[in-house]
DNA sequence: TATTTTAGCGTACAACTGTACGCTGAAATT
DNA sequence: AATTTCAGCGTACAGTTGTACGCTAAAATA
């Protein structure tokens, strides 16, 4: 097992992702790549694209996989750095800028996505921000006095607000992210400050 | 003026844009649209499409311009409901509910179009946002307790939480779109109680 | 060692795209 | 009445797309 062969094949598989995040970005949504470009850039004839996938649309379905993976990691190590000593609030909104600035062509690919014409991708994308709101709702039920429900909707709202300063963020420069963020931490304080009205138990 | 001719141009360039707007749907996003199928639908020859726009990015400004304006006639109407006794945030999330289900097309580009891949779409589509939310600010600001920052930042949640859940409801039944509109309540009212809060004069 | 499996290639083709170019007939202008 | 303007058409072309088909060489298996 795990011969040369698969090795390679393994290998490929994995250039024809890497080739398909590179060629997204802000002018290039994933709807726009053609099967030949991506093999092109990964250094294959197009027709060979077809040993890895059925279509660009199980390339696509892989990506948004692998973005959400990206995105879990980091979020886990956010909570490390929350469990030593820091805020919540600011810790994960760094957190989820430096996701947007590191791994922008993968945040654009959910961004897009979600909205996009594809109900199987729209599905993914929804299913990884669902993790990450019951994360986040788990975490506000235990340690803050809100009832379940109420911290289910905060975490929906706050994760709403976050991922829709991101979008912003992406076309802003350094000065303009600043303001942006500071107002985002503001509107999460606001629903946070609201859910634990109405929703103290 | 207005002679027979300009009408006719006039009539035809009409033609155009609810072709364009009839072939959005669900599957079918504005960037995948062919400048022949559009024409086709308008039941014109491709080449002439030419007398009326430069190119398809040309028609699509148009078309964001469009729903921006269809979304701001239904909300000034949704102002005169609650100045006659209505909720705010209840009228005003029906309002927009209404408006993802009477002219869900128009919705649609300025979803997909906010996060696109033209920077002059996704300009367009800010545009016609931040419209909105300076109204809603200047509301906020005016009858209640809350100073001119606050009442932006507050506008400026509110604004996204509805959009958002708006994209939302586009995929869903009307048992699941009662839902959401019931937590999108719960969840403005967050941030009206928070808002109230930190930014009270 | 002999056989089977398979990743990758090259060729080929039909479908579609945007758009350049020149014509036409009717409306508008003179 | 003579002239100009111009919306719409048809033809034509080069470029790109997805993918069907059969081949090859090397790895895996027997």
């Amino acid at each position: 097992m795990s011969g040369v062969r698969a090795q390679q094949k393994q290998k490929t598989r994995q250039a024809l992702i890497e080739a398909a995040f590179n060629q997204l970005s802000a002018e290039h949504s994933f709807s726009n790549l053609s099967l030949r470009e991506v093999a092109r850039e990964a250094g294959i004839a197009p027709t060979s694209f077809y040993r890895h996938f059925k279509d660009m649309n199980e390339l696509g379905l892989t990506m948004v996989d692998e973005a959400g993976l990206t995105l879990r990691q980091l979020m886990r190590q956010a909570r490390r750095r929350i469990a030593s000593g820091g805020s919540v609030i600011i810790t994960s909104v760094e957190t989820f800028m430096e996701f947007i600035d590191t791994s922008s062509n993968q945040f654009r690919l959910l961004l897009r996505e979600r909205s996009g014409t594809s109900k199987a991708f729209r599905a993914a994308v929804a299913r990884e921000i669902k993790h990450f709101i019951l994360e986040l709702a788990h975490y506000l039920e235990t340690e803050t006095p809100c009832d379940k429900h109420h911290a289910y909707m905060q975490s929906e709202a706050m994760v709403t607000l976050v991922f829709n300063a991101g979008a912003e963020a992406l076309d802003q420069d350094a000065q303009q992210r600043a303001e942006l963020t500071e107002r985002l931490i503001w509107q999460l304080r606001y629903i946070a400050r609201g859910a634990n009205h109405y929703g103290a138990q």
